[in-house]
Parts: C-alpha cells; structure tokens; sequence
DNA sequence: GTGGGAAGTGGGAACGCTCCCAAAACACCA
DNA sequence: TGGTGTTTTGGGAGCGTTCCCACTTCCCAC
C-alpha cells in the first residue's frame, strides 16, 4: 500500500532544466499563448531531453476536467460483440469525439456484481461525461451518475424519459416496413419481433400493430413470433409461423439477421421470396446486401446515432442541469429483392 | 477555459459534518482499520447525507495509482464487433480485473490521426497498465508506453519478442489439424489461410507447412489459398479450391468462420463432408456445433488467454522494469463430424 | 530621455486527497 | 492513584498541476 517512488520527471524540473519559471513551462505546453520564442524552445527542449510528460491527476484535480468520456455499454460481451450495430455507433461516437479533442474509453457493463465498481468509475471525475448504450431499460445508471453532476446521453429510448436521449425512430420504421407490404398488396403480414424488453424490440413490434391497424388488417396472434435477434432465432421463430398453420405472404422482422434466418428456412422449405412471401428487414445491414434474393430493409444510421449523441452530452457539459430535449432519427424504407 | 465552480462535497465537509478530523473520515473510506465504530458510524451517515464520493484524481495523486488498467484494441471497430475472438478474450480479461479490484476501460486504436492521442492517454498516469491486442504486428506502441514506466502486456506474440506476451500456440495447433487430415489418410490437404500480415494468419499457415512435410506430403501452391477470416472469404476460397482443378480431400482452415463458408461452398458442389473432403476449423467457436456436419477444429480459449494476460500484467506492476517471460497457450484437437 | 501600454515571466495559492507522526484518549494493572 | 501500553485521532505536509496576479522587460511615440 505504500507509494511507489516517483521516477518521471515534474514540470518543475522541466522549468528548472530550462532556465524558466513553472508558470512559463506549463504555458508552453498549454496551448502557449504569450511566450517568447526563446522561452518555448527552451522548454521544448528540455521536455524532450525529459521525456516529460504531463500528469493528467495533478491537472484533472485543478482544472475539474478530464477531456475523457465513457461509452458505457450494459450489454454481455457476446451481445456487444455480436451485434453490428455496436460497430457503427462506436465508429460515429469516436470520431465525433476525436473532432472534439476528447479521448474516448469504453466500458462494458457486465452483470450486477460489477456494477458498484462501475458506478464508482464514473462518479469518481475520471470522466466528464457519460453516454449510455443500453438496449435493455430497466437500469436507474444514468440517474444515479446525473446525481453526482456528471452528463449523461443514453442512446435509445427509455420509457418515460423524455430528455438526453437519442435513439432511431423504430416505431416509424417498423411502420413503413409493414405499410410497404400491405401496399404490395400482402394481406397476411407476420413479424418476426425482437425481445420485448429492449426498446428496439417492443418499439419495432409496436409498429407493426400500428401499420396493420392503419391498413385494415387483423392481428392475428399467429402471425407473431419472437426471435432475440440472432440469425438462428430468426430461422426458429420462421418455422414455428410456418408450423403454425397461418397463411403468411409477407414478413416483417424485427433485424436484418432474423429475415436472414427466415429467409433460408423460406428457402429450405420450397417457398419463393418474394413471390410467395415478402420479406423486409430492419437496420441495413451490409449482409442483406448478399442475401438471395437481396433484403428488403429500413435503413437505419448508427453512425449518425453516436455523433448525435456525442453533439448532445458536449452540449450538456456546456451547460451543466439542463436536459437536453430528446432526439428521435428518422428512418427509410431501402427496396431490394425480398419485397 | 474558466474553472467550473466545485459543487461537490469534499472530504473535509465530510469530516466537519461527522465531527471528526480529515484522516479519521479517509481511515473509514479505506478498509477501515483502526477506526472506533463510534466515528466509523458518523462519517458514514455523513458520506451518505452529503452524497460524498472521493475524486480520484486527487487520489491518484498522492498515491500513483489508479487501478484502473486499459485494454487496447487496435484494429477497426468492425474488426473488434465482428471477431468473436474478442468478445472470449474480452470475457476473460474482465472477470480477471473484476477479481483483482481492477477497473478495465477499453480503448480502440482507430487509424493513425489519433495515435497520438492514444499514447498521451496511456502514458499520463491514467492507467495503471496495459494490455494490448493487436493482430498486427508492425507496431511500436508498447515500447513508447514503456519507455514511460507504464506496463504493457500484448496479446499475440510479436515477431522478435520474447517477453511481456500471452499467446496461443497457433502452428502447433495448425500442426494437430493436419496431422489429424493426414492421420486420416489425407494426401491432398489443402488449407485456407488468413491474412499473412497476422499472427494467426501466417502462423498457422506455417503449422500447416511444417505438419505436410513432416507426413512427407507435397506442398501444392494450388491447394493453398487465402480468405480474411471471414465466412464469405472462406467461401470464395473454397470455390477457388475447387476451381483450381486439383484434387482436394482435406481442408484446413485458419479459423471456423471460413470452414463454415467453405462447407457450404462444399455441399452445394456436391461434396460430401467428411467422405469426399474433411474438413478441420480453428477456434472451436460455438457457430462449428451448429453445423452439419458438426465442426472438428481446433481448441483455443481467449478467456483464458485474457485471464493469463491479467496475471502477467499484475504481476508486473509489482516489480516494474522485469521483463516477463512470454506465453505460449496450448491448444488441442477436437473431433466431431467433419474430420 | 521619458512615459505608458503591451508582452512576457515567476511563483504563491489552491485543487482534494493520503500518509504519517505526534498527541490525546483509553485500558489495564499494580 | 499513577504508570504503562495500546488504540484512536487530528492535522501538517506534500502529490504535480493550473490559475492568477504582481512584477519586470521591452518597445514605441513623443
């Protein structure tokens, strides 16, 4: 427990070396406006001879920022690292973050017992702001790291949350998918919908319903089945519509690997897509692009999810209390082959 | 650039409030010992009234010491979302740290620009360590972080170093695969191999090699040919396979997504697996139980590669400066139906 | 020369914590 | 009751920065 002996080199010693006070040698390495020339090159010098580098403690503790942000992603690692859509929002959420000269660190949120330590992290001022991606809404994290002072963003919806949030317009989506069916003329719309508990799940299903209400279409209970987004769930919850003994000519899924799933048991089981059945998809994802036939989607833009996330935790470090009015993206119908 | 104004409660009004001096309230805050349950009681209801969380940058200040440990990840995000590798390696890596009290942040190295600010975000004391996950081999990160006193541990050895490593033993486990073909009575083993500027990739090309002349078989350039360890790249390898005229009855292949886009090639083309062709992957990934036939590959475990990543990198923040001596992790063989 | 504004500089104070040590409080025994 | 240990306690010092302010130096116009 003791302290280790100190072995890199302070700015103290940077300034000693140079011939200079402290306030100059931290002057030049701050931007170093109003330094002579003499001075800055001194200082350069003598901090490359050092190998100096700044300690980001002793100036986080004084000037009360980190410039470091944490995606925090409440997710298991096979999930996270399953899912293609974590890719693009991390892409978006990083380079919007570089842009604006902060280091992003990610954190997974694996189970409960991990949480305290969690917490602890980014209420400790080892950040300056925290975005949330979590496809579950059961968790009071942002509330209770808001408690402390530090911005939260959350991407996706949370029921019952109206600010400081972004999150794509799935409900809007699922429903342009569906009326796309309907509109082709399919009046035995099934959908293969994802987990009830995450936003993406009940929001997409919630559409379906809307759109088939609009269209004058029944909801027929046995036209609904669920998968958890993988492929493989895609494919089950496919033939259990099939064994269920329902005409289907059209199906919506709740994600593009679900209709990938379904569109091979179509296959397997003799039936012509889009012919017999009508398939659309939900995220865009580059797979539906090499299905036969090709898939049908919404499209939606992760990357465009975490830069509007990243414009608006920066917007509330500016202006710390204030929530952020709640942004929801629009999204578009793509047409390939499967409808 | 102003200071925001503090708003937060310090540990001095901590003490104040419970009546008792600053180092009583910091005894109680860490691990307690030595303190009377009287004023234990106290400082805790005060912490617990004033909402009181300690700034950690003001006590890695005085302490040197963050426990929190980064792990760097230097390939694009679609590389890290797709790999199931990392999710395993990930898992591991984090229930070690979990265990030793240790906060892990991860930290993708997009392209070059923000190199330099990965190095600053290392070397400022931010971490107590690193780990470092790269498939590539053409880096020099872990020695500038070193050169700063920071710890570093790589996942997947590099060419010329023989410390501060973990890996798994990708050409004997290359080498079990095409022993096991050849054991079969084999003599026309092709392989599909990964990218060469990867470790796993030309390592296990190499296995592939050394095991064909040790069973005395020829190296055929046709039977060689090259995906990205991805599904659809192990397809079009396999058609080229096929293409190339050559006789083929056993294939190895790099890791299990491309034996699986390979089987498909293969059954399409009327081959019957494991008659016609066998067929061994690499990385006993869950996706080889599903297939039909089922997968015979070759065993590797990232969760394990992580924890023992973690151990060599508490080990060394104890006695900084000593190099390590590398790890080789052992891989085995198994059998199901394809080979 | 001289006055005065601008440019550049040094170093004290503060950030919020842990470490440590001397002092206070308590316990026990003769 | 006093003496001797043993807990427990308070608070000074210091961690390595940035911020700020007072001071010096420089330059130019008069």
């Amino acid at each position: 427990m003791s302290r280790p002996p100190r072995t890199r080199p302070t700015l103290e010693e940077v300034a000693a070396k140079a011939g200079v006070g402290r306030g100059t040698a931290s002057r030049v390495i701050n931007g170093g406006e109003k330094v002579s020339e003499r001075a800055r090159l001194a200082v350069e010098e003598a901090i490359a001879e050092l190998g100096y580098v700044p300690n980001a403690a002793a100036r986080a503790l004084v000037t009360r920022r980190t410039d470091t942000i944490a995606l925090v992603i409440a997710e298991s690692e096979e999930r996270v690292f399953g899912e293609p859509f974590f890719a693009g929002i991390v892409r978006g959420i990083g380079s919007a973050l570089a842009a604006a000269d902060r280091q992003l660190v990610l954190l997974l949120a694996q189970a409960s017992e991990r949480r305290g330590a969690l917490d602890d992290y980014l209420t400790r001022q080892h950040v300056d702001g925290v975005l949330l991606l979590s496809l579950h809404d059961d968790d009071q994290l942002p509330e209770r790291i808001r408690a402390h002072g530090v911005p939260v963003v959350v991407g996706g919806r949370r029921e019952g949350v109206s600010s400081d949030f972004v999150d794509v317009d799935n409900l809007q989506g699922a429903r342009l998918a569906v009326q796309h069916l309907a509109g082709l003329g399919r009046r035995h719309i099934a959908t293969i919908a994802g987990p009830a508990d995450m936003v993406a799940g009940h929001s997409r299903f919630e559409g379906y319903v809307a759109a088939l209400t609009a269209a004058d279409l029944p909801i027929d209970d046995r036209l609904v089945a669920r998968g958890d987004f993988t492929q493989q769930s895609g494919a089950e919850a496919m033939r259990a519509l099939l064994a269920s003994g329902a005409e289907v000519d059209g199906v919506f899924c709740a994600n593009d690997l679900m209709a990938v799933g379904a569109l091979q048991v179509l296959r397997d089981a003799g039936r012509q897509v889009p012919d017999d059945v009508a398939i659309v998809g939900f995220d865009d994802a580059p797979i539906g692009l090499s299905t036969v036939p090709p898939l049908t989607t919404v499209h939606q833009s992760p990357e465009q999810m975490g830069r509007e996330m990243v414009a608006m935790l920066l917007e509330a470090t500016g202006a710390p209390g204030v929530p952020q009015p709640g942004l929801m993206l629009p999204t578009h119908l793509v047409v390939r082959g499967s409808a």
